[in-house]
DNA sequence: ATACAATTGGTCAAAATTAGTCAAATGCTG
DNA sequence: CAGCATTTGACTAATTTTGACCAATTGTAT
């Protein structure tokens, strides 16, 4: 469907081992000989693909017997997962940190498909396009929090 | 019905595979090239062919591994009905006007109450505070318009 | 212990690869 | 001819790919 990219390719990878076992650990060169990239697109795979608003933590360690480790956490386990999200969600948001956050919410049956649509729908560039890209981004901020509090109230 | 320009020819091809597939990607590029125009010539024919209010979908994507996909969705009955909601929400509303607006649309049964209460956040004067009431209400008109406008199809 | 070499991963920005926008030029139709 | 649609291309924007340089950790020789 879409794995056009080699980035894709590498993240569909990685996802697929996640599904079945919630972290793993990977070399960074030898997955990237494995994929013929360069050791520093991995990163760029992990910094675009495995972020905490994609429901992903990630760690490191450099030297001998280095490592990256990725592990899939599940935000409703936390009793606090809205605060936390409003946490990381701070006072700016670009509209592509925002399908991420709501895919995550849709992916942990915090929201419907469709509330998830009509929200995006809310916070896209267009909508919210006002000729300054960093008050954008704060409003866009301020709307998903509001909805996000709002999320508090029921269910 | 001669299709007497390039245009109406790449409209044709384009609607042939839909009428099978409901969803294609193309690289823009290369169906200009396949076609022998500039590759703007692709955006204009999407443009004025494959809007929403033709039943189409557009997705895009830049970069490598950049794409075009265009996908049929199914328009709901009572677009009419968002249409004249569309006019009647103008460039400005009031937190007020909007309360009224979802009102509408819950009692219409277009919304639920949770989506209702959801975008009522979004639309919130709080969420949309920008010091200046005059943006603040044709921010709340903009994002109803782009809410609405969401309401047309189902994916 | 200390220094140095080896082994990992991290950062950042340039280059490459797509697509989007906009307006001027051109063509077509009433 | 006037007005609208189409065609074109220069400029812009987003995303990925690559590589040079940096930082941290471990192993080893002194």
């Amino acid at each position: 469907m879409e794995e056009k990219s080699i980035s894709d390719i590498i993240e569909k990878y990685l996802k697929q081992i996640l599904d079945k076992s919630s972290q793993i650990e990977i070399r960074r060169s030898e997955l990237a000989d494995h994929f013929d990239v360069v050791p520093s697109q991995i990163n760029y795979v992990i910094k675009t693909r495995f972020t905490i608003q994609h429901g992903y933590l990630v760690q490191s360690k450099r030297g001998g017997g280095g490592y990256i480790r990725i592990e899939r956490v599940n935000l409703l386990d936390d009793v606090d997962m809205l605060d936390s999200l409003i946490q990381a969600i701070g006072d700016s948001v670009s509209e592509r940190d925002a399908i991420d956050i709501i895919q995550t919410l849709y992916d942990e049956k915090v929201l419907t498909r469709r509330e998830g649509d009509l929200i995006l729908a809310a916070l896209s560039k267009q909508a919210l396009n006002v000729n300054d890209c960093k008050l954008e981004a704060q409003l866009r901020a301020r709307i998903l929090i509001s909805i996000v509090n709002r999320l508090r109230y029921e269910s």
